[in-house]
RNA sequence: GGCGCCAUGGCGGAGUGGCUACGCAGCGGAUUGCAAAUCCGUGUACCCCAGUUCGAUUCUGGGUGGCGCCUCCA
């Protein structure tokens, strides 16, 4: 049975699905105006692992995530840059989806998009305005939150306090301050749709529950999103979806939000005005600079109602960690997905395999871990646990360990083929090969000096060879690059390598260590294994 | 001012009325020319004060501190 935690009721409750074996899961996604924050991710990224997880206990899945492709802020960006607001939503929806997939986020069945629901929105506003929940104003239609008698349910707040409260402002044309938009008009220039009430375009809030409405019924079982959302946009959510059709989401799910140093890192955070705060959490340069399997494993590691602290330190260990296991698995890794239409099947097989109690017992916790309300950190905790009982086991054992721990972690998105490069020393190359260039050429000076030309030859030939041209001159010698930068890496680096080898066979210990100090001054570290030296760069 | 969340060992982060996750870092040892990797071993932490209890880090009340929302936000 699996507990779900209700925002709305503040307390876990057994997941019942509406239609028996099946669960219908609504996740807000984003405006597509700028560059994808990290936290645009954390949503799919989470509910991905919900998602796997309810199919992998046999349920089917439909799982709606939605693009507000319009709106204010897209329009402001439109003015501001001369672009079309559709040239400028596209690329970012784009933008979006190309992260979730480097993610692994692969459940989600629907993305909807505003803009191809305007006539259903117009029938959904129109019927508000007939039941006399929502009124015409000036500038558009708005919802009447004095007709709803317990508007703010879902965060506890009465409209008394927030009027008193402060930020809301009094409006001359509304009859509640806290009354909102559900068809703006549109002003000269703006995009616009026809509407009864005039030439405009939906207000936030209303694509959700008309989208959901389109997309998974009236009423339906799992509604998600940031824990930001809550107020006002989930609460206006509730507003119209029960002013519509009585009953809106069952289960309400918040996900904690992205924080850097204890605080998070939002939309208005002053610290983003600096451009190289911001920068470190655009999803692109995240997911370059540390690897797609690494951030969804620092998330999956905590919470989903937590926030997730990003810091250099946290993404860090969460690398040492992976990779870690990522060692372990070793070839195990990069074995192909089973491929299997029904996931309760994959999960069953899995509980039936063979296995030492240790084992077994640890398995049984990682199941008992999910169905307490998706707690993937601990449910990782068991892998961990898994992968030390497997190095105490007889290698065949240890191997039917390993598939164990290595598919429990696919059931919730982990362990993909290919991710063990994340972890591994080719996504750091390029950024390496400088530091490294500058060891080699030292060295090829230092042997020039010494009148030890062979070397000296040896090091420009296999430089040569690896794409890179070097020149002397009076003060130095300089390098230029012809090639991709990974493989001259693989080549350099195979080059120093062989240098200390020789150093090696030489029984000249201080050039050898001298060679792998200056490498690791440079964060590349080497490995004298039985079948020739390895490197890693951090 | 209103609503809510959280306080766990050096760090991150689970969890439990008594049996003290897990990872990273650290320390000791094995191994290694030296290292790295790996392996073995190692750490009785749970904000403060009351109360309930045979027993509380875990429950209740109070306090303190941090954070989030009440404006755009995933």
């Amino acid at each position: 049975m699996i507990q779900v935690f209700n925002t709305l009721t503040r307390q876990k409750e057994p997941f019942t699905p509406i239609r028996a074996g099946e669960a219908g899961l609504y996740v807000c996604g984003v405006t597509p105006y700028d560059d994808c924050h990290i936290g645009h991710l954390m949503g799919p990224v989470l509910f991905d692992a919900v998602s796997r997880w309810l199919l992998a206990r046999g349920l089917r899945v439909r799982f709606v995530n939605n693009i507000t492709d319009i709106d204010d802020k897209i329009i402001n960006r439109a003015k501001a840059s001369g672009e079309s607001w559709k040239a400028i939503s596209e690329r970012y929806t784009e933008q979006y989806f190309t992260c979730m997939r480097r993610l692994h986020v692969r459940t989600v069945t629907d993305h909807p998009r505003c803009t191809e629901y305007i006539p259903q929105m117009i029938a959904y506003i129109g019927d508000l305005v007939a039941k006399d929940r929502a009124y015409v104003a000036a500038d558009g239609v708005y919802y009447d939150v004095l007709k709803q008698p317990d508007y703010g349910k879902l965060t506890g707040r009465r409209l008394d306090d927030m009027i008193s409260g402060s930020r809301v402002e009094r409006d001359a044309g509304l009859r509640h301050p806290a009354d909102f938009a559900l068809w703006k008009l549109a002003k000269p220039g703006e995009p616009s749709w026809d509407s009864p009430w005039g030439g405009g375009r939906p207000g936030w809030h209303i694509e959700c529950s008309v989208m959901s409405l389109g997309t998974l019924g009236e009423t339906f079982d799992i509604h998600g999103g940031g824990d930001d959302l809550k107020f006002p946009h989930h609460e206006n959510e509730i507003a119209q979806g029960e002013a519509h059709g009585g009953s809106y989401a069952r289960c309400w799910m918040h996900n904690g939000l992205i924080q850097y140093e204890g605080v998070k890192v939002g939309k208005s955070d002053p610290r983003m005005k600096d451009p190289a705060f911001a920068q470190r959490f655009k999803a692109v340069h995240l997911i370059d600079e540390h690897g797609a399997a690494v951030l969804r494993f620092l998330v999956l590691q905590g919470h989903y109602r937590r926030p997730s602290e990003f810091a250099e330190k946290a993404i860090t260990a969460a690398r040492t960690a992976l990779a870690k296991m990522h060692r372990q698995f070793g070839e195990l890794l990069d074995e192909p997905l089973m491929d299997t239409g029904r996931e309760s099947d994959f999960l069953a097989e899995i509980a039936a395999r063979p296995a030492s109690p240790a084992v077994s017992s640890h398995r049984d916790g990682f199941f008992s871990a999910m169905d307490d309300d998706f707690g993937t950190g601990s449910a990782i905790a068991h892998l961990f646990s898994i992968l030390s009982e497997a190095r105490k086991l007889e290698p065949a054992q240890a191997r039917q360990a390993l598939i164990i721990a290595r598919d429990l972690g696919r059931s919730i998105g982990l362990f993909q083929p290919g991710d063990g490069a994340d972890t591994s020393s080719a996504e750091a190359a390029s950024s390496k090969l400088s530091a490294v260039m500058e060891l080699v050429i030292a060295l090829r000076q230092q042997a020039r000096a010494n009148r030890a030309f062979a070397t000296s030859d040896r090091i420009r030939d296999a430089l040569t060879a690896a794409g890179i041209t070097v020149k002397d001159a009076k003060d130095g010698a300089s390098w230029i690059l012809g090639g991709a930068s990974d493989q001259a890496m693989e080549r350099v680096m195979a080059l120093v390598i062989g240098l200390r080898e020789q150093a090696r066979t030489d029984k000249d210990f201080a050039a050898s260590d001298r060679i792998r100090d200056g490498l690791a001054a440079t964060g590349i570290t080497l490995n004298d294994g039985t079948s020739g030296t390895q490197w890693t760069a951090i």
